[in-house]
DNA sequence: CAGGGGGTTAGACAAAGTCTAGTTCCCATT
DNA sequence: AATGGGAACTAGACTTTGTCTAACCCCCTG
């Protein structure tokens, strides 16, 4: 299930500085690492992911800090938290709206150009209540023909 | 976050053990009750839920049994595995397509017609891949005038 | 009656995430 | 420069959800 660092990139500190700024979170040199890594390319990380390639980075984050600023950066819509199994939570660096396609054989999630899917209006949804997001995942995995 | 037991209903036996039959399981007396408790009504119970439901009723089944027995299910499309919160499966009982609203607030999951929703081809799919199902959750919580 | 296999059970175990207490760091005030 | 306070970080204990294992039971068949 692990896959190797697959050209890892990170973003420059100064873009990553920015978009913490942007979205009122305190510049911490933590934070700023897991921003660099995560933002440095459109991906799905999980939180396991990130800690581990923090480990083995210069950067030394404990567990903790780094679910706090996943949670931290998914409250300020800074990163979108994407559940697919129950087991994993993604977080994905894509900050446009899109939906999902995921593997169920490799366990790769995919990203799926919104434009597919049309989601009506929901009637009967009362005043006080919003719609917070709109989740849309395809899984897919190999023919199983019954 | 726990709800009562909000007006229980039990299929008869009887319908039970044909759900069961028709899907190719052998009917065993939990899997019955299981079936029984979830086909109950159209409703989304977790393992917990079902496990406290049945512990306190006559039948006396294991929580090794009913996970089993979920699993079971789901792999047979019995029931269908419905991941929203990412500590909780739920099992829906409901076996016509559908999709999900989700209130962040009560933790509570409710259907949504599917005609609301339409989802376009999805080109570049290989053959030999199949699409295994579509889930969409549209999460909706108290507005919070940012 | 012996053997075998599916099903069930209790409890040990594993994985993911949360919580807590203590520490560190920064900054404002004196 | 010293002091005090608050936010953030850390290690590790803990919790929760689900899986695994070994023993057992029951029924069926030979």
């Amino acid at each position: 299930m692990s896959r190797g660092p697959e050209n890892l990139r990170l973003l420059p500190r100064e873009q990553a500085l920015e978009m913490l700024e942007q979205h009122g979170i305190a510049p911490t040199e933590q934070r700023t690492e897991i921003a660099r890594l995560l933002f440095g390319r459109h991906q799905h990380l999980s939180a396991e992911q990130i800690l581990a390639q923090l480990s083995t980075s210069s950067a030394r984050v404990s567990k903790a800090t780094v679910y706090n600023t996943l949670n931290l950066f998914a409250e300020t819509g800074l990163v979108r938290e994407v559940v697919i199994d129950s087991t994993k939570r993604f977080y994905d660096s894509n900050p446009d709206p899109h939906h999902h396609l995921f593997h169920t054989d490799t366990g790769r999630l995919e990203d799926v150009a919104p434009a597919r899917v049309q989601i009506g209006e929901l009637p009967g949804l009362p005043a006080s209540m919003e719609v917070l997001g709109v989740d849309v995942v395809i899984r897919v995995g190999p023919r199983r023909d019954s």
